[in-house]
DNA sequence: AATGAATGAGTGTTCATTCAT
DNA sequence: GATGAATGAACACTCATTCAT
């Protein structure tokens, strides 16, 4: 007996498997519904209109990376654990869940996802909350460099993601698991505080 | 007079124009025939569909952020600067050419861009073939960690491109300038030659 | 404990007041049930269709504009009282119930009414039957001019349903206290039996 | 060679045709496109909605009326040949064109008419501020009796309006030119100026 | 009797593209 | 070269109705 709970899954499942296949823009409500195995219907009894669909996954996914974010650092205890945790678990989400992250780099900038901007703030302030108290307790043990907050990640996450970017498009010609080490190394190298004949 | 050459400038920057006023998938060709101030025939006059519209564009802001990247990190020597300047270069394209940049984002993903795929891929060839030749050099003279070239990229480009996408955004808090020389400095951490007691 | 009964009329009731807020075109089966805070399922089990709740409700209201038409007009005994009293009632069911005067005059053109026109028939000719004999019996008094049944109609009603259709659109500027009064005295005046002198 | 008034023009008739023969509610943007031998694309090239199509024709088709109640009215010169006429040029109107007569009636209430009201008020104020002149004339001179503008329009037109609803719908018994008749020397007795003994 | 999830044909509208002038 | 009317396939969405529970 599906509840409705499998039956939203299931359309935004079908939904993200989709916009992987031809993209988000070339998906039409049509190919959800056919590929859900649901009809029009149904479609809009769940959901009001295709951009819901879109904003629905967005947040979905979103909090799915940032649960499973959540509980792999809270484990580390050094610094170096930590910022390394944080890349690790991002590579290993991309390769875990190569639709969602491929859909969530493309969303973004997508109209539908605007309607949703107060679910991904409250998102990101809870988790991204958590995360900013550890890392003033390590800046504050002078474990790691004072940064703004958009530098610091932009540090940590950006590589990953440049690297993820061209692995999801099998562009890239370093193997996933030599990238998460080589990447997990430079994020720590680049946050640790330095010692002062480091500095250039 | 103008000519042919201008008219087609025209629609391409009256294109990206709408791209950035209204996404590039809720752009449609009427959009851009008004802006341009052409009529529907003129239009496909010069670009045999949409499609076409939308790679010229891709082509035409590629080459020209290389042009200037090629133009910018050739007069650095040392390996240090050769480093910072790529990043310096990429933001201050950002910063100068908001719209392209933005475009070039948006665009990656886009069906359209496949069709130009070569062209592209020759660009990146010509730029990135003389910048790997320097990278070489200063990797033989051990200023700079031996790295495979997509994570060199991902290290040196992946920061900033991070912090450009949220600064388009206007999300970001930290100003343009302080960004720039910060990620410049990270960027340079990240890859120049370790000494031992480096390594962790 | 509610009555069927009582069921049937808040439905009647949700779908009046639905036609009046928003048009009969444009009201939908989600918003009367919604409205009558009925489910689908139950809105279906008193009505076979949309169709039939138009036609319920339009004979329902149009009983209830004659059943009160009836008492009110066999008071009068004089001609004159009796043409007035026409013009009255009418404008005193349109000032109590605007719901269904707006809905009796909007529905006539609609396709789900031919269904039930035999009831309507049926009325008609029970209400007008009786107002046919007793205006047969004025007629023969030379109390009042000898016109075909739909130009006696014509004239009574029609400027009375006139003026009605735009107070209800509130674009009257006069009072309907005034109306009624003007307007009873010109439906006397136009059907009373004409003495010589008065032809042109 | 068709030119850009025909068009439109085939578009308006199509439409009213459907209108007359479906109703308004029935009739879809295809019936409309079929009938009048246009493409979808065509009739979007022309009227950018289903409801402007609406508006347009009931603006057309007032403005018709308009312009001949005009000219008609304009002829007469007597008090009462100015009353008849309005009369009996309206039911030469509802004869000529039972097709818009029935359209003008059925869409008072239709939502999409609610964008042209400018339109039509600009239209009756041109209209009617002629008649309204002459009227004022007439009761100057004691030869009609004064009467609000309201009253003295549902006493002309009511009765001619409310005949002809029935004969378009061919629910008449009396004949079109009977009824003319009857209707006008009706009008022109309910609002001449009265004797003293007329009063009642 | 009541519920509300499911159905699916049908609707208005969009928009890239064509082509006669 | 330029124009803009015309094309028509495709799309998101509506809504009266059915039916398993």
């Amino acid at each position: 007996m599906p509840t409705v709970r499998d039956r939203r899954s299931e359309i935004l499942d079908a939904a993200l498997a989709c916009f992987v296949e031809r993209g988000v823009g070339a998906t039409t409500v049509a190919d959800i519904r056919e590929r859900a195995g649901a009809t029009t219907g149904s479609m809009y009894h769940f959901f009001p209109s295709k951009d819901a669909i879109l904003g629905a996954l967005y947040v979905d996914r979103l909090l799915g990376y940032q649960r499973d974010l959540a509980i792999h650092v809270s484990r580390h205890r050094t610094a170096r654990a930590f910022v390394r945790g944080i890349v690790e678990h991002y590579l290993e989400w991309v390769e875990t869940e190569p639709g969602a992250a491929r859909f969530l780099f493309d969303a973004r900038r997508i109209e539908a996802i605007a309607a949703v901007e107060p679910d991904i703030t409250r998102a990101n302030e809870g988790t991204f909350g958590a995360l900013r108290a550890r890392l003033a307790s390590f800046v504050a043990k002078k474990e790691i460099e004072k940064l703004p907050m958009d530098i610091f990640i932009a540090l940590i996450i950006g590589p990953a993601a440049d690297y993820a970017r061209h692995w999801l498009e099998k562009e890239s010609k370093t193997e996933m698991q030599r990238a998460r080490s080589l990447l997990a190394a430079a994020a720590w190298a680049s946050v640790k505080k330095r010692t002062e004949e480091d500095r250039e």
